[in-house]
DNA sequence: CTACATTGCGCAATGC
DNA sequence: TGCATTGCGCAATGTA
């Protein structure tokens, strides 16, 4: 149902008067607004900022998962030279070597490489 | 310097008036004002979508870089084990092996350990 | 019912 | 000249 206009006097405030009761309504009102408008526009501001510090933390994150795991990929390659040129790989029986040495971290996760 | 309101016909156009072209020129004013509040909101709704996909992809890497420190120390472990349990190092004298192994890979950046 | 908060909407100024 | 953007007030509606 559209609004109530000029009801002159039927309700005791409400649209279409200049009642002193009127604009001090309306006055109140329009600071809420205000108010209400401002705090809007700071939660955008702040959900944007939430964005470059994500993504700051995001670069930071995906260069440490490359050094680790050029890292990784450098001791593997060390064990496999040492494994290959001795006879005693018996030293390592304690560990799952053949685990460790063909898990590849890639894997760990079902995200898109990076 | 405010408006100009109720100069009847001062202008050919504007404010305090009902001539046909005035009311054009209001109708395709309101539409794009109500285009634009919903290109704003849409962009607003996307900039949140876009923080949670970012906390997403942060989560992945953090469990990442977790997998891949442990990984990685437990490699450094068996090294150093290897190396104190036999006398000749001299294997691995191509490597610059001092350096990898006493390289805490948490340092690589200056964010905070996760 | 009272009071503030939020939201859709139109107006006018201003940006482009 | 015209659409786009923005601050602002009004009224309806939401919330406490």
């Amino acid at each position: 149902m559209p609004p109530k206009r000029a009801k002159a006097r039927a309700d005791s405030l409400e649209s279409g008067d200049d009642s002193e009761e009127y604009r001090k309504k309306r006055a109140r009102n329009n600071m809420a607004v205000r108010k209400s408008r401002v705090k809007s526009k700071m939660k955008t501001q702040e959900t944007m900022n939430r964005v470059n510090e994500l993504k700051r933390e995001n670069t930071i994150l995906e260069e440490k998962v490359k050094t680790l795991t050029k890292e990784l990929g450098f001791l593997k390659e060390l064990f496999l030279a040492h494994a290959s040129s001795t006879s005693n790989e018996a030293k390592f029986q304690n560990f799952d070597l053949e685990k460790i040495l063909s898990d590849d971290p890639s894997t760990h996760t079902d995200h898109k490489p990076c």
